[in-house]
DNA sequence: TAGATTGTTAATCGATTAACAATC
DNA sequence: TAGATTGTTAATCGATTAACAATC
């Protein structure tokens, strides 16, 4: 099963499963039906059933899925099992919120690396979350990707500025 | 033209062309054919013109398309043409910070009524990019949505507050 | 075993693509 | 007219659906 491609329309329903799961797990189930799942998701059991298919055989004919189990399989899947390295550029207040937010690691997401243009700004520490992070500047930025293997950047500083640098590489 | 039903897939790029063509007025365009314009949004030529033959006739053989003409033909479709009615629930923070936003008028978003539950709001008034809107009770909701034709409900209340009250309707 | 539910099949449906006639 | 580009056709490709054999 692992050497099969999963249908693109079937990789964007899986976020949708997996939360639904969660939050199944969340209130007490144990095991879910694909009729349960489906209509809870919006989809039709066919659908879910086909689309589970293609991860592999997790349910048990005659009695359904385990929730706890199909969750991890499908997080996996998804790469949510080891969290995505984010690095945030811009540290005024819209930087500083988000970095402080706690919505981001327990979805999947660990701020790796902080980047400011001030001065003043670079070298000062940060709190993110359960550590403390040095802004740097960026100039460093290549590093701090290739090191933490960052996948996504988050840019929170002024519009003007944004464009600004785009026009002048 | 009119009567038929335009694909779900056509439906969900129309955006994507939308957008291309106002930053392509905005760099002086006036002409632009399906290469130019597909290269720009990411999309193939033939794909281009088959989404676009849904709409109409829009283009000129020979030539290509008359940015404003199919910019407007495809606000037109989009519903964009005359702004949507917004009401704002909960004026915090970030609800306050939302309203004074220019970039939802311009966007064709108009903020037509606000609402909070603490009696204190209820009754001042706010400044809601260039008019003034008094708050409301929830009890007046109803009727905000029906007098404007509202049609988006923006939710800018505490996160533990609105699953509160959805559990206690 | 009997009832329930999965995983898969095959048919249908909708979207994409390449090619080209129409025509500016 | 000649060159360019649209709008449409028909073939291909991928997604959805309903039905049901497999099996817990």
């Amino acid at each position: 099963m692992s050497g099969r491609a999963i249908p693109d329309a079937t990789v964007a329903r899986l976020p949708v499963y997996h939360r639904v799961l969660v939050s199944l797990a969340d209130s007490g189930s144990h095991t879910v039906s694909s009729e349960e799942l489906a209509t809870a998701c919006g989809v039709t059991s066919a659908k879910l059933r086909k689309d589970l298919s293609y991860l592999g055989s997790y349910g048990t004919r005659g009695v359904g899925y385990d929730v706890q189990f199909l969750t991890y399989q499908i997080a996996r899947e998804l790469g949510l099992t080891s969290p995505w390295g984010v690095v945030v550029v811009g540290l005024g207040n819209l930087g500083r919120a988000l970095v402080s937010y706690r919505g981001f690691a327990s979805r999947g997401f660990q701020v790796v690396g902080l980047i400011d243009s001030h001065p003043d700004v670079v070298g000062t520490v940060v709190s993110v979350v359960d550590r403390r992070i040095t802004v740097q500047s960026v100039d460093n930025l290549r590093a701090i990707v290739a090191d933490n293997d960052a996948r996504i950047g988050v840019i929170t500083t002024p519009a003007d500025f944004r464009c600004c640098r785009s026009r002048r590489p």
